[in-house]
Formats: structure tokens, C-alpha cells, sequence
RNA sequence: GGGCGAUUAGCUCAGUCGGUUAGAGCGCUUCUCUGAUAAGGAAGAGGUCCCAGGUUCGAGUCCUGGAUCGCCCA
């Protein structure tokens, strides 16, 4: 067995990484990780494909490693995980981004281009950055199938698709309806409410305030003709085609009269804030005597009797509001959601003056062409020319835009195709029962909340690059949809393999019911559609690999940032819901923003972006990946530089390193090979091994348990506390036992780290691999290893290490008040605890007194030797049995003696208490016991348990703390001196008389502590002296044959 | 305007079922240990647990209202 290789302190992480990474593709881990458990039962994994058209940061390394790390578990927990990549190819991002490329900005610009050509252009281009993606993919560690990756430009996706539409479809859930949209004139677009959900897309601006006075023709009631009505509006506009004004029916409207003008109509309540202070008010009335009254629209562009009998009068609507404007709302109703409502409702007829592109069609005479937001101040100034107005202001508000071009989007009525969601809204809910959130407050929160006020999924997109809506219409409007290119070519004749436009749009045939043609409709589909149907689409199901979808289905584990919610969370939950009626997947972790360390959003504008290449770099993978699993729930978002990730790296990683490169330089230099430990003898183990045997079971216990439940935080930090005790106590009090090469030593911390780093595999699985490699080597690599089991705890030791551990604390803390170094032993430490806490340091004590360097530990069971007894009551007890008695409870302990209290609880009798008239017996458990310290002892304390040192120091101490600090003199000299650890040395001493009789004294201490093959006692003249208790001594070091 | 979340030391974060004197790491000061360590240990400085009410014997924790920040929606 060859020796270990050697372990480098100082070691380039992103260097070991690219080596790691070296191995893993020699040695084909990733596959063989897989092939490993085919046949296993199934864990299942979907990728939420990315947009691969513009390089990843560093929000996209959290998700990848986040969609890595719980994979990687299960694999090593026995499951076969299949993890096939996707990617998301079409959609407005793509089109916007060749666009860009070849400088045109209108539909007009890219039909004249041609769609065949464009199309071949967004094909190119959408995987453009696919190759920085998988590099950056491989070098994080991500293992995920990028070979066969779904895409869902594949015809065999778009198939898929086109058959879950064809499903809906049969269900009577498809439709085409007019109706108020979101839109962009700019890329001649609806969008989608989820769309409409993209960061970014609601931002703060500014738009004019306008109050219009209408002139009333038709008066009802107490109003008069040539009475004004006032309304109010931010969008000028839309008033070239006003069709009707609302009011709240049972909202009180005032006519009122400021000056000598004449007459206005408004809400009572915004009287002053309409027409200022002093407007005479006239008369009083419910808003339903408004109803019927005819008035002069603003503009004469269109003519009333256009819209209806109902055109240009005073209609009853139940969203009016008295909060701001004038409690009486200009309606145009091919322009709002409430307007068009109101529309239906009164049988107005939808005129639509906008064409398309933004701009007035030629009814709005002098205005015709203009795009309509860029005439609101001439509109404006118009009104003012005509007497119109009767105020105008600005107004701020935030207010849509397209999430893509930036666009102001107008509201505006169209026809679309629908997905009629709302009305399985109770399955959608059903469904998002079935899945556990984490975190969990997003399952009736954000998510619950948002399917709670589901409105029908706007479909269709007039664009070109994405699915085709399958949807094939006659002149007699029958409808037809396809499920499959083959159907498609049976019934057309054609022999069509990319289901694309325009190639798509060519493909016509005749209707069964009228023998008419048939054309397919022109719209293509919202590409959240697409990636919601990954589920069955990435396997071509069901035209084909039908059972492969069925045994991946639902998801195990999903996985994406929060703005998902509304997105791929969403349109996953719903696609499947309507073919399926059952949740996709089962479970969910959100992922938070990151942030830079003010707390600002990264973006390029402020400079504060983090790439992920900077961090690689620098610090490596695993360092980016433990940073973000183990800093805080990943939910919550992070606060994010690359000091940040510098403190992870110092923190838990060099650590670890540094524990591993001590066992391997110990190890070879005692010839410790991993077959050594398989003929090792349990028995001979120490407390100190069965401790840290215990701790790592119990670690263990804990990994396995959250990670199971998707906390790779908390299960993260576990390790980490696991490795602290490991490096900091267990290692620090064993170092001699590895010096004189103890083979139990060895092989506990051998286990310990095999098994660390199995833990630690999904983690970060770079070092986690080198150090297997290095020290195991059983298997090809770490992640080829099933996930360590618990086994048998010593609970007990791990309590009273826990005791050892404290008792250690006092005695060092109450030597630094003394301000005695632990060089200089002392004679004794007195302890003052009693049962278990004595029993537990009485088992211990030689950890003790070595950490303490003290010769004797004494116990004292009164604390009255060391300080005086305080007794408190346990309120954790008490509490819940006395309440409101609880004050007097604690004035009758304060009244007990404590000495004489504390005696009777020691041999298990209880103390007795008045209360209100009766006696209460209080137990061990009711009473606290602690101490306060008395003078002239150097004593630390913390609850029942308290440390003593006696300061005294005699000859023999002295020269013995003497003789640590020659050994403490000639380490440094050796370490001064370059030399290896295992050197042996010939040691020369020189200097003050009293120190030299103390070396002589200890001599084969001193000799055994720095490996000296010889000492001797001689002028060491020219060498710097060191000071010991202010006598000189000079140390003379040279390697000596081994 | 509504929903969700957050607010604890200079910074980054823990804080269990409501329970005694609210913790850790980083940074700072002083000391110390070192035969792996860029590490470790001890002490010090550093807190209005966002604010105000309420419930309770007892509130960082529960309730109500408010403030600020973030996200999502309108």
C-alpha cells in the first residue's frame, strides 16, 4: 500500500477542483453514479430549463447548485435520479434579441425580412450561450444531463404540446375571446398575467391628471342640461373614444357651482378636491339618478349612436371609487378591464380606434398615425383650446411595461385564446395541497393566494417564434385541432418535419363538417406553456416514451427562485392539473434574490455584480457552493461579495483541510495505510475516540434528517459543528497519541473523515473527493458511496465530555484572570460538582488536567469551600404549577437557606415551601443551584459548577514550567530552522544556571517532547538568547540522523 | 391600495414549546496556545431584540396596531 499522498497547507482550492474534475471525467463518475443504481427505486428530478441566450451569473450558480445538491443525496442514498437538462428556446427574449441584431423594430420590419429567415435566426442564436453554460455548469459541479437535454424547440416537444392542447381542448376548456389585455404595441403582443408578474415590469412614472368637463345634453333629475359632468383620467388618450361615464349607484353626488360658471356634477366627498374650497352646493343625490343622462364626449371623433343606445351617457358601475379623480369615471371600453365590463353589461358595441401598432386609425381625424401615449399632452392642450378642461396635473403611479422591451403597455381590447383556468380553480388548489413548500409559508401565501384569484391563462402570442397554436378554423368558424405532426400531414398531405411558422402556417385542409378550408389561426403560444409542459413533453410522451413519463411523474423535487412563483410554479401546476388533475411535482425549494453586501439588488448600472467566474477562481467551486448552502436558508435571499465567501472558505474548509493534511502527515510518517485499519481493534479505542465516534454518528442522525427535509442548511451546519469538535478538541487532545503513532487514534479519525466527507459530498463535492480519494480510494470516487447510516450512540460520554469540556472552560478562563500561562503547571484544580457532573469529570479527569496542566484534580461537593450557595427557582417548572403564585414562590426560595437547601436536595430529599396556607414540596428539578465566589480563590463559574485554581507555585512547579518553556523555545528554534515535524535533533542548551538544572532535571521530558536524539550542555555563544522568567537561555538545533 | 416575508452586537447570522443573566462567527483591543492550522483558547469593548399597546406569574418568542426594508400584485 503506497503512502498517502502528501496534503499541501496552503493548496489552491480552484487548482484541486480542476484536478478533481479531471478524475471525475477519466473516471466517468457521473455516469457510473447513475448506472449504479439503474433498477433503483426512482427519485425524480425536473429542471426548470433556462433561456440560454445570454451568459449565467450568479443567481444561476444558487439555483444549479441548489438543483444539485438534493440529487446528489438521494443518489447516495439508493435511489436512481435521473437528471435530464432543458433548455427554454423560444419566446420574446429570443425574438427581441435578433431583433436587436438586425436593427428592426416593428412586426412590419420582420414579416418583410421574412419569418422563415428570422425564425432560422432565433433558432441560432437561442443557444447561443449554451456552451458558457455547461462550462460553468460542469465547474460548479452541477451533474445534469446536458447531452439529452430537452429543448423545447425539438418538434417532438412542440408535438407534445400540441397535444396537451388538443386535450384541454377536448375538455372544453379552450377558447377565443375579445377581451381588455395587457399589450404591447411595440412587440404587438398580449401578455400574459404572469408576464405581467416579471421583475421590472410595474416601475414609478409620471403621467398627466386631466379633469374634463362634459357638458350634459340630457339632464335627469335635479341636473340640467348644460350642466357639466367632471371626470377624471390619466390616460388622455383613451378620451378620443369615451363611450360612456361610470358612477357608483350608491355614492352621494353633489351638483355644485363655484363662481358664475355653470353647474358640476361630482362626488360629494371629493367636492373640495375637485373644485377647491367655497363651491356652493346645489343639490344632493345618489348616483343612480345619474343614470341615463346624456352628455357631449370630449372629443367628436366617433359618434354616439357608434357605440349603442347606451353610447355616451351616464351608466351604473359597481368598481367606481370616491378615493381619487371625481367619483365619476371616464369609460372607453376597448382600453380597461372595468370598461369593458361595463360594456358587456349595457350592450355598448367595442370600437376600437388603436390600431395594432400603437397608433390612431384614421376615424381620429388630425391625430390619425400618432402613437396615442405620445399625443396625450396634445390632447391635453386640445381640451384646453376648447374649453374643455378644467384642471391638469401630474400624476405618479407605477404603471406596466413590457418585460422585455420596456414599453409602456396599453390596456386594450382584443382577441385572444384562452385557457379557462378559473374554472378548475378548486383542482388547482387541491392539487397545491399535495405539495410541500419550503418555505412553507409560500404554500397559503404568495402561491395560495395567487391561485385563490386565478383568472383564465391568455394563450395565444402573435408572434413567430414559438409553438404554434394548433388551432385549424374554417370561414364558417369550425374549429380543429391538431395533436401531432403526423395528423397534421395525414390530413393536409403534407410531409412537414419542423412544426414551425411559417412552414406550419401553409398547411391547410377541409373541414369535416362544411368541406371548407381550413388555415391554422396565426397566433403562437406563451412560451410558459412550453416549460410547464416538460413533464411529459421531454420525453415526446405520449406519442412516444409513454412509460418513462409515467414513472417520472410527478416531480420528487423542484427547485427555482421565487419569482417562479407566478411563472414555472404556476403554469408546472396548472398544465399538468388540467391534463392530469394532480400536482407535478411533490416538492418545492424557493431560492431568494441575491443581493450585494448593501443589500442592493445586483445589476450592471450600479457595478455591484459578483461573476461567477470571480468567485471560482479565487476561492473554487465547493467555496461558492457551501456559502450558499450553509449561510442562511436559501429563501431569504443573500447578502453577497467575495469576502463573504472568503469567511466560508477560512471558516469550515481550511479547517477541514488542515485536520485532513494532519492525519495524512502523521500517518505516513507511521506508516498508516487505510488497509491498517481494517485489522484494527475497536477495543482499544479511548473515551476520546468513542466521543468523537458518537459525535459523528449523532452528526449523522442529523445530516440525514434534514436533508430529508430539503434543509441543507441546517444539515450543512451540523457538519460544520461536527468538524469544529473534531479539529478543535478531539485532534487537539490526541496530537501524542498520533505522535507515537497509536493505531486506535489513527483509525478513529480515519472514520471520521471518510465518513465527513460522504456527508459532505452532496456539499461540496470537489473536496469531499479528494480527501475519499486520498484516504479510502475503496470505490472510483466519494460519490459513488452510499450516504453513512447512524449507528450506536454513547449518549452519556457525549454528556459528560460535554461537562469535561465546560470544566475546562472555567479553569482556562479563571487562569486568564489570573494571568497564569498554561505552561506553568499547577498543583491543583478544585472542581465543585456533584453526581452526574462529578462522575462525568472523575471519568475524564485526564483530558482535564492536561488541557488545565494542573497534577491534581480535587472535588468538592460543597460549594461553601469555594463561595456561597444561591438558590433560584426553575420557572420552566414552577411556572406551569404555581402561575399567578409564582411571585410568591420566588420570595419563599429567596427566604430558604441555601446551604441548608442545597444539602437536602443533594441526598434526594425535598425542600418544603409556604404558600397561601400550605406547603409545597420542591424537588431537584424546581430549584437551581449556583454559587457565588469568595475571595482569595480564582474561581469561574456557570450554574451548579464552578473551577477553582490554587495559585500557589512551589519549587517543583517552577521548574517544571521551566522546563515546558525550554521545550516551547526549542519548537520554535526547530520550526525557526525549517525542519520537518519527524526530524530528530541534536539539542544544545545555554544560558542561566536555574534553567539548565531544570533541563537536566527533565531532560528525557524535554528530549521526548523535540525529538532530540541527544542533549547537551554547552556554550552556545552568538546564538540570540530568549528570556524565561527573565532569565536568559540560548537554544543550539541541528538535524541529526534518524 | 392589497398580499407575503424580514427587522436581534459595527457586519453576517442563530435563538427550540413563552422560562433564570439573549448567543455565535467576522472585525477591534489585550493575553494565550501551537509537534497540522490562514486555525484554536481566555478576557474586554460592543444590544432600546424596529416602535407602541395587549395577553401572561413571566414576551426576542404569542396577539393587535404602526414604522422601515424587500419581494409579489393592483
Amino acid at each position: 500500500m503506497p503512502p498517502l499522498r502528501p496534503v499541501d497547507p496552503r493548496a489552491s482550492f480552484p487548482e484541486m477542483e480542476e484536478r478533481v474534475l479531471d478524475r471525475w471525467r477519466e473516471r466517468a463518475v457521473f455516469a457510473q453514479s447513475m448506472h449504479r443504481r439503474r433498477g433503483a427505486p426512482q427519485w425524480v428530478f425536473y429542471e426548470g430549463p433556462p433561456t440560454a441566450n445570454g451568459p449565467p451569473g450568479s443567481h444561476h450558480v444558487l439555483a444549479r447548485v441548489f438543483k444539485d445538491i438534493f440529487p446528489r443525496y438521494k443518489t447516495m442514498r439508493g435511489f436512481y435520479v435521473e437528471r435530464k437538462g432543458g433548455w427554454d428556446c423560444h419566446g420574446l427574449p429570443v425574438e427581441l434579441a435578433v431583433e436587436k441584431e438586425l436593427g428592426m423594430s416593428s412586426k412590419e420590419d420582420i414579416e418583410r425580412y421574412g419569418i422563415a429567415e428570422f425564425n432560422a435566426r432565433c433558432r441560432e442564436i437561442v443557444l447561443s450561450h449554451v456552451e458558457d453554460w455547461s462550462r460553468l455548469t460542469e465547474r460548479i459541479g452541477h451533474w445534469i444531463d446536458t447531452d439529452d437535454a430537452y429543448r423545447t424547440l425539438d418538434p417532438g416537444y412542440v408535438e407534445s404540446v400540441w397535444w396537451a392542447l388538443q386535450t384541454i381542448h377536448g375538455k372544453g376548456l379552450l377558447y377565443e375571446k375579445l377581451k381588455v389585455v395587457p399589450y404591447c404595441p411595440r412587440c404587438g403582443t398580449a401578455l400574459s398575467s404572469h408576464e405581467l408578474g416579471q421583475p421590472g415590469v410595474y416601475r414609478d412614472v409620471i403621467d398627466p391628471s386631466v379633469f374634463v368637463r362634459f357638458p350634459v345634453l340630457t339632464g335627469r333629475g335635479a341636473v340640467q342640461p348644460g350642466d357639466e359632468l367632471v371626470c377624471w383620467t390619466t390616460t388622455p388618450w383613451t378620451l378620443v373614444s369615451n363611450a360612456a361615464v361610470a358612477v357608483d349607484p350608491e355614492l352621494t353626488y353633489v351638483r355644485a357651482r363655484t363662481g358664475d360658471g355653470p353647474a358640476q356634477i361630482v362626488a360629494e366627498p371629493l367636492v373640495e378636491r375637485v373644485l377647491g374650497e367655497g363651491a356652493e352646493i346645489l343639490d344632493r343625490f345618489p348616483g343612480r339618478e345619474l343614470e341615463g343622462v346624456s352628455y357631449e364626449p370630449p372629443f367628436p371623433y366617433i359618434a354616439s349612436s357608434a357605440y349603442g343606445d347606451r353610447g355616451h351617457t351616464v351608466l351604473l358601475g359597481d368598481f367606481v371609487t370616491a378615493e381619487d379623480g371625481t367619483g365619476l369615471v371616464h369609460t372607453a371600453i376597448a382600453f380597461g378591464e372595468d370598461d369593458f365590463r361595463l360594456g358587456e353589461q349595457y350592450g355598448l358595441t367595442v370600437v376600437n380606434p388603436v390600431r395594432p401598432d400603437g397608433t390612431y386609425d384614421e376615424r381620429i381625424g388630425p391625430y390619425a398615425g400618432r402613437k396615442v401615449k405620445d399625443a396625450d399632452l396634445d390632447l391635453v392642450e386640445d381640451l384646453r383650446a376648447r374649453g374643455k378642461l378644467l384642471r391638469a396635473e401630474s400624476y405618479e403611479h407605477s404603471y406596466p411595461h413590457c418585460w422585455r422591451c420596456g414599453t409602456p403597455l396599453l390596456y386594450y381590447a382584443k382577441p385572444s385564446w384562452y385557457i379557462g383556468t378559473s374554472l378548475i380553480k378548486d383542482r388547482l388548489l387541491a392539487a397545491n395541497e399535495s405539495v410541500d413548500w419550503h418555505p412553507e409559508h409560500v404554500k397559503h401565501g404568495r402561491f395560495g393566494h395567487w391561485l385563490e384569484g386565478n383568472v383564465d391563462w391568455a394563450l395565444s402570442r402573435e408572434r413567430y417564434w414559438g409553438t404554434p397554436l394548433p388551432v385549424w378554423r374554417c370561414a364558417a368558424g369550425h374549429v380543429k385541432l391538431i395533436g401531432s405532426l403526423t395528423e397534421l400531414n395525414r390530413l393536409a398531405g403534407t410531409e412537414l418535419t419542423d412544426p414551425h411558422r411559417p412552414f406550419v402556417d401553409e398547411a391547410w385542409f377541409a373541414c369535416a363538417e362544411c368541406g371548407e378550408p381550413m388555415q391554422r389561426v396565426k397566433e403562437v403560444i406563451d412560451v410558459w406553456f412550453d416549460s410547464g409542459s416538460m413533464p411529459f413533453a421531454q420525453y415526446h410522451a405520449p406519442h412516444e416514451h409513454e412509460a418513462e413519463f409515467e414513472a417520472r411523474f410527478p416531480a420528487d423535487f423542484i427547485c427555482e427562485a421565487l419569482d417562479q412563483t407566478r411563472g414555472w410554479f404556476y403554469s408546472l401546476l396548472a398544465v399538468s392539473t388540467l391534463l392530469f388533475d394532480r400536482s407535478s411535482y411533490r416538492n418545492v425549494v424557493c431560492l431568494g434574490l441575491i443581493l450585494d453586501e448593501q443589500g442592493r439588488k445586483m445589476s450592471k448600472s450600479l457595478g455591484n455584480v459578483v461573476a461567477p467566474w470571480e468567485v471560482i477562481d479565487r476561492y473554487g467551486a465547493d467555496a461558492f457552493r457551501w456559502y450558499f448552502f450553509t449561510s442562511k436558508q436559501p429563501w431569504d435571499g443573500y447578502r453577497f461579495s467575495l469576502e463573504t465567501i472568503g469567511e466560508a472558505v477560512r471558516q469550515f474548509l481550511l479547517q477541514l483541510w488542515n485536520t485532513y493534511g494532519f492525519y495524512v502527515l502523521y500517518a505516513n510518517a507511521n506508516g498508516i495505510t487505510s488497509e491498517s485499519h481494517e485489522r484494527r481493534d475497536p477495543g482499544r479505542r479511548s473515551d476520546l475516540d468513542r466521543w468523537a465516534l458518537s459525535r459523528l454518528q449523532a452528526t449523522i442522525e442529523t445530516v440525514r434528517e434534514r436533508m430529508d427535509a430539503y434543509d441543507a442548511t441546517s444539515a450543512g451546519r451540523a457538519i460544520a459543528a461536527f468538524v469544529d469538535e473534531l479539529s478543535n478538541w478531539y485532534v487537539r487532545r490526541s496530537r501524542r497519541r498520533f505522535w507515537d503513532g497509536e493505531e486506535a487514534a489513527f483509525a478513529t479519525l480515519h472514520e471520521s473523515l471518510v465518513t465527513v466527507v460522504k456527508l459532505l459530498a452532496p456539499f461540496t463535492p470537489f473536496l469531499a473527493d479528494e480527501v475519499y480519494d486520498n484516504l479510502d480510494g475503496a470505490l472510483p470516487s466519494v460519490h459513488l458511496a452510499d450516504f453513512p447510516e447512524p449507528a450506536q450512540r454513547d449518549v452519556q460520554l457525549e454528556d459528560d465530555m460535554e461537562v469535561a469540556r465546560q470544566t475546562v472552560r472555567l479553569g482556562l478562563a479563571a487562569r486568564g484572570q489570573a494571568k497564569l500561562k498554561v505552561r506553568q503547571p499547577l498543583g491543583a484544580t478544585v472542581v465543585v460538582a456533584t453526581g452526574r457532573e462529578r462522575a462525568a469529570i472523575e471519568r475524564l479527569q485526564q483530558l482535564v488536567r492536561d488541557e488545565l496542566n494542573v497534577r491534581e484534580l480535587r472535588f468538592v461537593s460543597e460549594a461553601d469551600e469555594l463561595g456561597q450557595i444561591e438558590i433560584k427557582p426553575n420557572y420552566r417548572t414552577l411556572g406551569p404549577r404555581f402561575g399567578k403564585q409564582i411571585p410568591l414562590v420566588a420570595a419563599a426560595v429567596a427566604g430558604l437557606d441555601p446551604a441548608h437547601a442545597s444539602a437536602a436536595l443533594r441526598e434526594g430529599r425535598t425542600v418544603s415551601i409556604g404558600i397561601g396556607g400550605h406547603d409545597h414540596a420542591l424537588s431537584g428539578d424546581d430549584l437551581l443551584i449556583s454559587m457565588k465566589p469568595l475571595e482569595g480563590y480564582q474561581v469561574e463559574r456557570e450554574g451548579s459548577h464552578a473551577v477553582a485554581l490554587e495559585l500557589a507555585i512551589d519549587g517543583d512547579l517552577r521548574v517544571e514550567g521551566w522546563a515546558r518553556e525550554i521545550v516551547h523555545a526549542v519548537q520554535a528554534a526547530r520550526r525557526q530552522d525549517g525542519l520537518e515535524v519527524i526530524d530528530r535533533i541534536a539539542l544544545t542548551l545555554d544560558g542561566h544556571p536555574s534553567l539548565l538544572a531544570a533541563a537536566r532535571e527533565h531532560e528525557p521530558y524535554i528530549a521526548g517532547e523535540t525529538l532530540a536524539v541527544s542533549v547537551a550542555y554547552a556554550s552556545r555563544e552568538g546564538v540570540e538568547p530568549i528570556n524565561i522568567d527573565g532569565l536568559e537561555l540560548r537554544v543550539g538545533v541541528e538535524r541529526a540522523a534518524r
